[in-house]
RNA sequence: GCGGGCGUGGUGGAAUUGGUAGACACGCCAGAUUUAGGAUCUGGUGGCUUCGGCCGUGGGGGUUCGAGUCCCUUCGCCCGCACCA
């Protein structure tokens, strides 16, 4: 039996795409343009099944655009800088520069075998000094602007190899190479000042109607706009009073205790003539950076001996407390407790003997029983044991106390938002070089633009102890710009995040001596869809938005959002194996023995199968997409991808699935190979049996849905449409003369729908049904009004809401004669049983249900 | 702890505004066929059934002529995170 050649088929088909030039695009086209961008890779050297998904789902969207006239923009390039990079020098040997050059090459070569409608003419990588010199231009315009800033800042210390460690390499609190202890560090860096554009980058989400709305949620919660107000207390014996940011001033009545957090200055200074505090300290600077792990960690406080006066209650003392869960990076770093109504804050109380006055009454209580137990009370209410405040409800208390402490000079309204300026400095060789000059006589000099790009040095050592690009013996000493003095470079290298923050402006005009052109990022931006992994929900995302801002700012550009549609895709999982001490298991040394046991082939020990997870290294679940692209074909792993599931949830990886969908290709393959009918110009004039007329609706209907689907990212469901349209197919007899120019429309149309998912089959059946064009190019077929609705249409009859029986009827059949019908049924007659109809309702074209 | 989601056959998943639950597949069962393949084709496939029907969308309750869909409640799972004062 015939099979689908894919193998020649496919690598064809991919020679003609590229000898014709068939998806670089020109910029001087009238057509509309549109932007198809996926999140560029990382060149680890290794195509991954994730980005088969992306880049198969992106793929769909160009090609089907391409389809629909627009002159489409798919650019690629490489997000080329970053550590692993580092690290595999550390460990192989091999330069950063001299490993990422070669992994994109690799890497090409997989990406030409899956067959992407991608440009390849604007390919570039982020490593390149071509594109990190308009990012030092941009860090200098940034900077002129007031947007860039040095301040003091918290980093993993690694004592042992003296480097700065990201969050990933402190594992259970030790350097993850040295084993030590990490110590937080307080370093000088760069900082970003993204909190300029907080409200901006908060309000204008709502804009953003082609972004998930979980997204927006998510970056939403994150910028974290809180309305609230500072507060100064007094402080007994001392002149400086203790300023806190309270979203709840309507409490401050109940307010029982202060806390500060340990890196507060205050703690600092106390710290310094008390080792018992200094030691408490030292404690809360053991738990991990992240906010996660101060979550964890138990909820501990030191008595400072400080006592503090409430500006509303002038003979009350409170305590300060030293509170390992108050953060100074958020409002002042020192909060009052009122334990009546916050939780956290009622835990703290209950823990060190502080007493607990509530303020807010709930609706429907007696003041005199009310009383606060395990559970702070959060809710609404009126306020009590306030004074001036009883009575109130809670925003008009917020809304007097503010009043009031305004005129009492003691505090006044504030808005505060979570989200924190963007740190860049990073202590590492693999990035983008910062272009400054630290000079003795005149400070922080910037390297004028002339001299870009700041060049990293190619001879380096790294695997040695500090920070590589300091350490080099010759790189950093440079003239100071201004004086002409001996002068040292920044020796700290840029957050690869600023490298990704605007690669699609390059992409526009990727050989520009300026950062991007003008008139091309006019003409193209913002990308119309871009695709990507949840897990950059906010980051990279919110960066990009600020960047754009920034740019604007500095009169580089017009527009603010990078992203008008967002598409973010789920993962890719596999089913993982562990043995009975919980390590995983590869695949490969384990036995099915039975329906739902298995065993270590090695040793016959008993294996648990997980349940599926994201495909990981280390969860030895991943399959590489290489073999099965070298088994099946590009098209088959494409189809799988975008069949059953839907795009934007996790996809589980199965062999019967990649199986499934190569042996479709080939059902598909012998459809057209059972002969094809000669070319018909057109099935209009032509009179039609009813079996041509009923083919004819259906392959009319199908290009409807499917178009839908897509438009919609529907895939899985356009998928199963056009299995249906091909099933439908199978069935007709070719020997009918009178069915042969409906089924040429049909299998043109079916093609057709088909290319933006399985593109070289498209092709390779376009050429058998005779065009000796490309399909790559050709027009979506449009789906004619006329052919989509039926004469006849399907009624279904309920008695008292149960489905008895269907009724064929004519189209536009009225609510009587439906009934009338319904009545003659043998089962609705059943199933009334002879008792009164009270009532029918009848819904056109649905549903008839008689209720008795 | 907070926030956002999701629970539908053996499996992945379909199901307009509330209107025929299970499309399309995977798997399985039966049969056909063969150039014994990574086959292919035909039929069947939610459960129970006295063959009339009955029960079925995590559980319980409600609204409705009618609920997978709306409301309340409860259980389970997943994702994100920032103790946000």
């Amino acid at each position: 039996m015939s099979r689908y050649p894919f193998k020649d088929a496919e690598a064809r088909w991919q020679q003609v795409w590229a000898e014709r030039k068939a998806f670089e695009v020109a910029d001087d086209d009238d057509r509309p343009s549109y932007y198809v961008l996926e999140m560029f890779p990382y060149p680890s050297g290794l195509l991954h099944m994730g980005h088969v998904r992306n880049y198969t789902l992106g793929d769909v969207v160009a090609r089907y655009k391409m389809a629909r006239g627009f002159k489409v923009m798919h650019p690629m390039g490489w997000d080329a800088f970053g550590l692993p990079a580092e690290n595999a020098a550390i460990t192989k040997g091999i330069h950063p520069a001299e490993s990422t050059y070669g992994n994109i090459e690799a890497m090409k070569k997989q990406f030409a075998s899956l067959g992407l409608s991608l440009d390849w003419s604007r390919e570039f990588a982020t490593c390149d000094p071509s594109y990190y010199r308009h990012q030092q231009a941009m860090f200098l315009d940034f900077l002129e602007a007031g947007l860039v800033y040095r301040k003091e800042s918290s980093v993993n210390w690694d004592p042992v190899d003296h480097t700065v460690l990201a969050n990933e390499q402190v594992v259970d609190g030790r350097g993850w190479r040295s084993g030590a202890v990490v110590q937080r560090r307080k370093l000088a860096q760069w900082f970003f000042k993204v909190t300029e554009f907080a409200d901006d980058l908060l309000e204008a989400l709502d804009g953003l109607d082609r972004w998930p709305d979980k997204v927006r949620i998510m970056q939403g919660r994150w910028i974290g706009r809180s309305e609230g107000a500072l507060v100064r207390f007094a402080i007994d014996d001392r002149d400086d009073p203790l300023e806190v940011f309270t979203t709840r001033p309507d409490t401050l009545f109940g307010a029982s205790f202060m806390a500060i957090a340990p890196d507060h200055p205050l703690a600092a200074e106390l710290a310094e003539s008390s080792p018992e505090l200094q030691a408490f300290i030292a404690e809360c600077a053991k738990t991990g950076t992240s906010e996660e792990a101060i979550e964890q960690a138990e909820k501990l406080g030191y008595d400072t001996g400080l006592r503090c006066i409430n500006p509303l209650i002038p003979d009350q003392r409170l305590p300060i407390y030293v509170a390992n869960f108050v953060l100074m990076d958020y409002g002042t770093g020192a909060i009052f407790g009122c334990p009546g109504h916050d939780q956290r804050d009622l835990d703290f109380a209950r823990k060190y003997g502080r007493p607990v006055t509530p303020v807010v009454l709930p609706p429907d209580t007696d003041p005199e029983t009310f009383e606060i137990g395990a559970e702070a009370y959060v809710g609404d209410g009126k306020i009590f044991n306030s004074e001036f405040l009883d009575g109130l409800d809670v925003p008009t208390a917020k809304r007097t106390v503010i009043q009031h402490l305004e005129e009492l000079s003691v505090g006044e309204g504030k808005i505060t938002f979570r989200l924190r300026d963007w740190g860049v400095s990073r202590q590492r060789y693999w990035g983008c070089p910062i272009p400054i000059v630290n000079c003795p006589s005149c400070g922080i000099v910037p390297v004028p633009k002339e001299q870009l790009p700041v060049e990293l040095p190619k001879d380096i050592e790294l695997g040695k102890v500090g920070n590589p690009l300091d350490r080099h013996p010759t790189w950093k000493h440079v003239a100071c710009p201004k004086c002409g003095g001996a002068a040292v470079r920044e020796t700290d290298t840029l957050d690869t995040f600023v490298d990704s923050s605007w690669y699609f402006l390059r992409f526009c005009s990727p050989r520009s001596d300026q950062p991007f052109d003008r008139d091309k990022v006019e003409r193209w931006m913002p990308v119309d869809q871009y695709i990507g992994g949840v897990e950059h929900a906010v980051l990279h995302l919110l960066y990009s938005r600020f960047f754009c801002r920034a740019l604007k700012r500095c009169g580089h550009l017009d527009i603010e959002e990078p992203f008008a549609g967002l598409f973010t895709q789920g993962m890719v999982c596999h089913k993982t194996f562990r043995d009975d001490d919980g390590q995983w298991l590869n695949p490969e040394e384990v036995e099915q023995t039975g329906e739902n046991s298995w065993k270590v082939i090695a040793d016959g020990r008993a294996v648990t199968v997980g349940r599926s997870e994201k495909m990981s290294k280390s969860k030895l679940n991943v399959v590489d997409p290489g073999p099965t692209i070298d088994a099946y074909g590009a098209d088959a792993a494409r189809l799988f991808m975008l069949s059953d599931s839907p795009p934007e949830r996790d996809l589980e990886w199965t062999e019967a699935g990649i199986d499934g969908a190569w042996r479709y290709l080939n059902r598909l393959w012998r459809l057209f190979a059972a002969g094809t009918p000669a070319n018909a110009d057109s099935t209009e004039a032509l009179d039609l049996s009813d079996e041509a007329a009923a083919l004819k609706r259906a392959v009319h209907k199908t290009i409807h849905a499917v178009t839908d689907e897509i438009e919609k990212f529907h895939f899985n469901k356009a998928v199963a449409l056009i299995r249906e349209l091909s099933n439908r197919l199978e069935t007709v007899d070719r020997n009918d003369p009178a069915m042969a120019p409906v089924m040429r429309e049909a299998l043109e149309a079916l093609v057709k729908l088909m290319s933006p998912m399985v593109p070289h089959l498209a092709e390779e059946l376009w050429q058998r049904l005779g065009h000796d064009q490309l399909l790559t190019g050709t027009p979506w077929p449009e789906s004619d009004p006329a052919w989509l609705t039926e004469d006849v249409i399907t009624i279904a009859v309920q008695v008292m809401g149960k489905l008895r029986a269907t009724l064929e009827l004519p189209k536009g059949v009225d609510k009587e004669t439906a009934e009338a019908a319904a009545l003659e049924d043998e089962n609705v007659r059943r199933a009334i049983g002879g008792k009164a109809v009270r009532r029918v309702i009848f819904v056109p074209g649905k549903i008839l249900n008689i209720v008795i």
